[in-house]
DNA sequence: TCTGGGGTCCTGCCTCGT
DNA sequence: TCTGACGAGGCAGGACCC
């Protein structure tokens, strides 16, 4: 297990025990706030809000010299000012975030090729595998920390454990610049007095639940009947946490996960009536999805809409398509239609547009590679595709069969591009 | 006081086919 | 032909995560 170093941080004893463990769980701190410091010196040790100061945005991140105030993420940044007045507020450049995220994945692919991303600023790590490379999972912990903030100019937090939630739960105990060790052995130990809300999935509402029946720490899920958690938080969530509470947990890290639905959402700074406009909104947001759903080479199966009214009320809808698409129009006519079903004419705050049921491109059509091995499926003719995005970007073409999505049958002109 | 945007998963209800 | 049971799938809402 781990103590603390004095300076507020938790750092492991190099000789920390980590029979047992296999699992990393890695965590940028305050990630976004990192990189901008990162980008401008001048700004360490500052508070920090990222978000947008104007309209109804949230923060998006906040330094830690900003949480001493009670900033947090997801809060109104109208808020968040009020709490820190002397906060510097920085507009978020997720670009960017994406880029340093990048280079950090690359290193933790330098070391296991076990890496699920959890999101840009997180993700899990299976060393079992490469320990006669790298030392035992402890050593390896060290060396990320060390490498991320060399080579990347940030700080992380890892947690190592013999399970993913442990790893995850360890890693935000040590945060900020942390790490913490909880041997296989240490686990039910490790876990007992936690309280329940620390558990990865219990939110809000399921700790409310929980803690009225009387189960407020880790310890009291574990000595709870499996008929009293199902009905404080549903059979599902009831048969998860019993497990998780007794240190089970047999998720492996996956490599492998794929988007289930892609959206698109917007709040307006202003809350909206004209329904003219909020129609062509959401063909907007369509076309968005759908640009993004053909470069992944996915359609869509069903089409979503999600609006929300003035005072907060949201509503869902949603449709299943009688032919899957990527095409922008069909995505927005869908769309529209499940507007015109909605009733109610109150002002709207948000609207948005979700692709779901994806499946892989195959109703035809061409892939366009480019230089990065990226490609994109287009609809329409080789000539119309080629000349839309010139032949200097593209590097191969080809037919997209209509069954199994990357047919191999080719067009003339897409010869000596391939 | 004011509540983003991108997602996943679960639950309850309903309809439909067998 | 009618009826009830049952499972599958669609749909809506909500909790949760970063």
């Amino acid at each position: 297990m781990g103590h603390g170093d004095g300076s507020g941080r938790l750092v492991s004893l190099a000789d920390a025990d980590d029979s047992g463990t296999r699992i990393l769980h890695v965590d940028m701190d305050a990630f976004y706030a990192g990189v901008e410091v990162l980008d401008d010196p001048s700004l360490r040790g500052l508070p920090l809000i990222i978000g947008a100061p104007d309209g109804r945005s949230v923060v998006s991140s906040a330094s830690y010299e900003a949480r001493r105030y009670g900033v947090h993420a997801a809060m109104p940044v109208a808020q968040a000012i009020r709490l820190c007045p002397s906060a510097r507020i920085v507009m978020p450049h997720f670009h960017r975030y994406q880029e340093v995220s990048r280079q950090v994945m690359a290193i933790f692919e330098s070391i296991t090729p076990l890496v699920e991303p959890l999101s840009v600023d997180e993700a899990f790590l299976d060393v079992q595998g490469v320990r006669r490379l790298w030392g035992s999972p402890a050593r390896i912990a060290r060396i990320i920390r060390e490498r991320v903030r060399d080579e990347v100019g940030i700080t992380c937090s890892v947690g190592v454990a013999a399970t993913k939630h442990v790893a995850k739960m360890a890693s935000t105990i040590a945060k900020p610049d942390g790490m913490l060790v909880v041997a296989a052995s240490d686990t039910l130990d490790f876990l007992a007095p936690r309280p329940v809300r620390a558990m990865w999935g219990v939110g809000p509402k399921a700790a409310e639940s929980l803690e009225s029946r009387g189960i407020r720490t880790i310890l009291d899920i574990r000595e709870s009947s499996q008929d009293m958690l199902d009905r404080a938080v549903g059979p599902a969530l009831g048969a998860r946490i019993a497990q998780l509470a007794r240190g089970q947990d047999a998720r492996a890290v996956d490599t492998e996960r794929v988007e289930k639905s892609v959206g698109h959402e917007e709040t307006f700074d202003v809350d909206i009536t004209d329904r003219v406009f909020l129609r062509s909104e959401l063909l907007r947001l369509a076309d968005r999805v759908a640009a993004r759903l053909r470069r992944a080479g996915w359609e869509a199966g069903t089409v979503a809409i999600k609006v929300r009214f003035d005072d907060f009320r949201t509503v869902n809808r949603s449709q299943t398509l009688a032919e899957p698409t990527a095409v922008g129009q069909r995505i927005g006519e869908a769309a529209q239609t499940l507007f015109e079903q909605i009733a109610s004419r109150d002002p709207v705050r948000l609207v948005g547009v979700r692709a779901e049921k994806l499946r892989p491109a195959g109703g035809g059509g061409i892939a366009l590679w480019d230089d990065d091995e990226d490609w994109r499926k287009v609809e329409g003719a080789v000539d119309t595709a080629v000349a839309r995005f010139g032949t200097s970007t593209i590097t191969r073409a080809r037919h997209l069969g209509r069954d199994e999505g990357r047919g191999a049958a080719r067009h003339p002109k897409a010869r000596g591009l391939d």
